[in-house]
DNA sequence: TGGGATAACATGGGATTTCATGGGAGGTCA
DNA sequence: TGACCTCCCATGAAATCCCATGTTATCCCA
């Protein structure tokens, strides 16, 4: 399974639920996960959302340092604190949350990106620029110009 | 499971009870602590909270001491003087302390902070500070820039 | 290959349950 | 006897469940 792929722009309805792309809800099934891991990006106005494979990443990042310490509860204080794990109704659909909202800009439209092992929640327009700006990017990358920097490199 | 996830703030009753979040007490049911534990953190205005995860890692600070030391002893007495394992009552509440109070500076809202195998109990003005001041070390570390401590640091 | 039958899916909304919160009553300890 | 602590019930708001509907994609058979 190529994990998730592609990306939907789906509608917000009036109790502030949105429908999760049926796609991507099979990638989460295999996964094993109950319910969404949802973390704010760090650095762009997106969530990214996930199951276990996203989680582990995050937990990876956390066992480098040992537990009670103050850097420890720093960076866990950072991860955990910018988290939630939104249930996922019968429909599929899951309510977005007003860190979310704040997050990402969602008014009334959200769009589900994927990106393999975790896909990311995006205020339509905003997803748009941010797409055509990556879209330079990985041209310049793929045609050699930038070279890839050692693993340790930000978050996601 | 991802354990403690997100963050919640709750308000203080006239008898000085707050609600644990609903999530939070799920993860303590499943850990299968009776009641909770708390214990003062000693590098914060917080108190840390859990059930048997946190029980143990405490413990195996304490078992690098031999038993029957002068340091055992002490290390002991500061841990375990400075916690508390109040009960959960039927509507999923606890009683706030004395000490949590002067320890966090608590008045009439609670703020609970996810870290994952533990909570932390925060007066929520704090705990704001403190989050956006984690945000910034938690970039300095996923960066490289710091180096993580080996496990057996201090518990600082 | 065309086109109708079928299934999948996003979306809307009513019904029900959960949850945080407030307050009363009985019990306990000093 | 009075302050405090449990246990229990009440309530309003929010989250969750469940069913309905229209539209689109998929399947099947002639």
């Amino acid at each position: 399974m190529a994990g998730f792929v592609s990306h939907f722009t789906n509608r917000l309805d009036a109790k502030g639920r949105v429908s999760i792309p049926a796609s991507f809800r099979a990638v989460l099934a295999k996964d094993g996960y109950e319910g969404l891991y949802c973390i704010a990006s760090s650095h762009s106005a997106a969530v990214d959302a996930g199951g276990n494979d996203l989680l582990a990443q995050i937990q990876t990042r956390l066992d480098a340092f040992a537990k009670l310490t103050p850097d420890h509860d720093a960076l866990a204080i950072a991860l955990f604190g910018a988290s939630e794990t939104p249930k996922i109704d019968g429909d599929g659909r899951v309510v977005i949350s007003d860190m979310i909202r704040d997050h990402t800009g969602i008014t009334d439209q959200v769009t589900f990106a994927g990106l393999g092992y975790k896909f990311q929640i995006w205020e339509p327009e905003r997803f748009r620029e941010h797409r055509a700006e990556a879209a330079k990017r990985a041209l310049a990358m793929l045609s050699g110009q930038v070279v890839p920097a050692q693993a340790q490199g930000g978050l996601a």
